[in-house]
DNA sequence: GAGTGGTCTAGACCACGTT
DNA sequence: ACGTGGTCTAGACCACTCC
């Protein structure tokens, strides 16, 4: 049901843009229940390949269905997938005014104190990953897990898990304090991920992750 | 139905790694068809905050749903999107045999001659991003379509849509021609995506963007 | 107003994986 | 073997939105 609408858009039976038969029209020709066309066509509307309004009827679509998921990695699994061992250090953790562009992230006051980690993470023993994070102490037990035995983001994988957020990612030349860490020449083009974190309305965590040269995310349409 | 399923994980009524109760018993908990928390439950399955397996039931993910989707921009639109004024220069178009890096990709015979266009796209005028695509000439018309006229990457929307494909995310620092190209300084960070694309088994093309410095790629989880 | 998709019910059978 | 989720049917009502 769902290859065969998927045949007749790639064979233009069905050309983009054009109009296709209503549910009850496909359910009667395919000879199938309308709750089966509708669970095809709307999973296919999911992915882009088809879009729906209600009395306009079902269009196929005409910008191509350029939407991937992308599975957002654990840095100790994806280190370990590879076959490689992880390890991390926490270079610096320390409460502090945040700066502006930190809380205005979090949508928090400004000059709020927050906690910074700076981690660095590694694959067999050479730098993967530098970690700067800022926490919202709001979301930590009293007293605070030691964060130089497990890293902030199994922690909070563990106890504030099922957060919202937001993920940006681009690319940044490394600071001289970046390269010195991760052991590259200064101006290196580092891969970043920036990452905000909320559970509900609670603002719970933002970071920066400067991925060493090499870094590659992958996915599939 | 969904949201009482979401609260129950998020107040911990369920904790991360917990069996949950089976689909018949939720609907008879919540005076529903068994259909209805199928769905449900099926679509918090698809976000990744659930693991369901038949005969085990559904558990409470451990590992946080980290998976975003990622809407691909069509670059005119993101550029016209900003409020930019688009354009496009065909850099350099020809045929010639492609290197065994991208025959590779594509999954092609090393040595077959594919179509190497190179496309400076703008916004405002000012280099935006930096298109190198090879295209596989048995997906083109006779005669070929005249890609200083329509580039390339909405030609093929239009003519070859509904493709699978594969990305990849990372960082990269410009070479000469590309800082050249982009007016950029050799060794600046650029953000690079890579992409191959398939019609059914057909190779289609694969592309390298390198975007200017300044550019980030947004989602929501 | 009328036609479309969105969602639900109640019931059934099947596929799979654990046991 | 058995229990779980996966998917289907046939029918119903509702919500939206285009005309």
């Amino acid at each position: 049901m769902r290859a065969e609408v998927l045949r007749r858009i790639h064979a233009r039976d069905w050309a983009p843009g054009a109009l296709i038969p209503t549910e009850e029209a496909l359910a009667q020709e395919f000879g199938c229940a309308r709750a089966t066309v509708n669970r095809a066509l709307r999973e296919l509307a999911e992915t882009g390949v088809l879009e729906r309004r209600r009395k306009a009827g079902t269009r196929v679509a005409l910008s191509p269905p350029r939407r991937a998921t992308l599975d957002i990695p654990v840095t100790r699994l994806e280190v370990e997938g590879r076959g490689q061992a992880y390890g991390f250090h926490l270079l610096e953790q320390r409460l502090r005014e945040a700066p502006a562009p930190v809380t205005s992230r979090l949508g928090l006051a400004p000059g709020l104190e927050l906690l910074q980690l700076k981690t660095l993470h590694l694959a067999d023993g050479r730098p993967f990953l530098l970690e700067d994070r800022w926490l919202n102490p709001a979301v930590l037990p009293d007293p605070a897990p030691d964060f130089a035995a497990i890293s902030a983001n199994e922690w909070l994988v563990g106890h504030v898990p099922y957060t919202t957020g937001d993920i940006a990612f681009s690319a940044a030349s490394a600071s001289a304090e970046e390269a010195e860490v991760l052991g590259l020449a200064e101006g290196a083009a580092l891969f970043i991920v920036e990452r905000s974190t909320w559970e509900r309305d609670l603002p719970v965590t933002t970071v920066r992750l400067a991925y060493a040269p090499g870094y590659r995310l992958r996915t599939v349409v």
